[in-house]
DNA sequence: GGCAAAACCGCATTACCCCG
DNA sequence: CGGGGTAATGCGGTTTTGCC
């Protein structure tokens, strides 16, 4: 934080202050913790003064206090400064100049964007949760989550209905949990324990199966024992066609409602020894 | 990778002072 | 007056920061 003063208000605190010290510039600076360059550029009212030291100023010799009412604003640190890239370009300064052409055609042919590349294999390299995160982040954004319910969004309907059931049957869950499965990270929309629970009513079915059959297994080899595909009436005879496997089961989330409202809920371990049964007793819907 | 602006800092030069 | 030592100053390069 800089503190900007009236004119000539600063080099007056600046030479007012090194008086009382006593001192000379590089003692003085010392004493401060700022180089004695640095000190003799704030007399000079060439850089703003950084508030932390004014304070400090003020701590030591209280006669100081009387300046404070020449701060006139209070700026961030760097707060002028003007960005290069596309402001630089719009006004064909710098990099941008026309007399550099020749260099830009071979920065871009050399990649153009190297640099942001290098950033991406960076952080996926080094910190790839934190990577995968911000990434997720980004789309959260482009995404719309429309639906809220308790203070979480949902992305669509479907989401927010199971959201409510579990809700309303006091069932804890985490949604979107970032998960870990083979160096990949995967942000189920909900998890239970070690069940997963994804939503889906995306009507090309097979290319949405495709995923899922490969999302699935992911989860399987990392513990997630079962996974629980929620779609609507409509297409949960096909997913299930699809999705055939001893750990995954399709159902709607009326059919969630059912079990864990009905009789047939008695605990989470209930829920989840009833689903294969729910998926395969029950005739499909046409 | 690039740029611009702010902040910071090193160092050579200059100013100052003391003293024989 | 001039040598020698230290503090102050001027210059300009470097680092930091934020954005494309």
């Amino acid at each position: 934080m800089r503190c900007i003063f009236t004119k000539g208000k600063q080099k007056e605190l600046i030479l007012f202050a090194r008086d009382l010290y006593g001192l000379s510039w590089r003692e003085m600076a010392s004493k401060l913790r700022i180089g004695s360059s640095t000190l003799r550029d704030w007399r000079d009212e060439k850089y703003l003064v950084h508030y932390r030291i004014f304070c400090k100023i003020v701590k030591a010799f209280p006669q100081c206090e009387g300046f404070r009412t020449s701060i006139i604003g209070l700026k961030e640190d760097n707060w002028g400064r003007q960005p290069g890239g596309f402001r630089t370009k719009q006004n064909s300064r710098g990099f941008f100049d026309p007399k550099y052409a020749q260099q830009q055609h071979s920065w871009k042919s050399n990649g153009g964007r190297v640099g942001l590349r290098n950033w991406h294999t960076q952080m996926k390299a080094n910190k790839p949760g934190k990577y995968h995160q911000m990434q997720q982040e980004k789309l959260k954004k482009s995404l719309q989550y429309k639906y809220k319910y308790h203070n979480q969004k949902y992305r669509n309907i479907l989401e927010l209905n199971v959201a409510e059931i579990f809700t309303e049957n006091d069932i804890r869950f985490e949604y979107e949990h970032m998960i870990k499965c083979e160096g990949k990270f995967y942000l189920p929309d909900f998890t239970l324990d070690n069940v997963i629970l994804e939503c889906t009513y995306w009507h090309d079915v097979e290319q949405r199966a495709r995923e899922l059959r490969q999302k699935i297994e992911a989860y399987a080899k990392s513990g997630f024992s079962k996974t629980i595909v929620v779609t609507i009436q409509k297409y949960k005879h096909e997913y299930s066609r699809l999705l055939q496997g001893s750990n995954t089961v399709v159902i709607t989330s009326e059919d969630l409602r059912e079990i864990l409202g009905g009789r047939t809920w008695a605990g989470r371990e209930s829920l989840l020894n009833s689903l294969p049964k729910l998926s395969t007793d029950r005739a499909p819907a046409s």
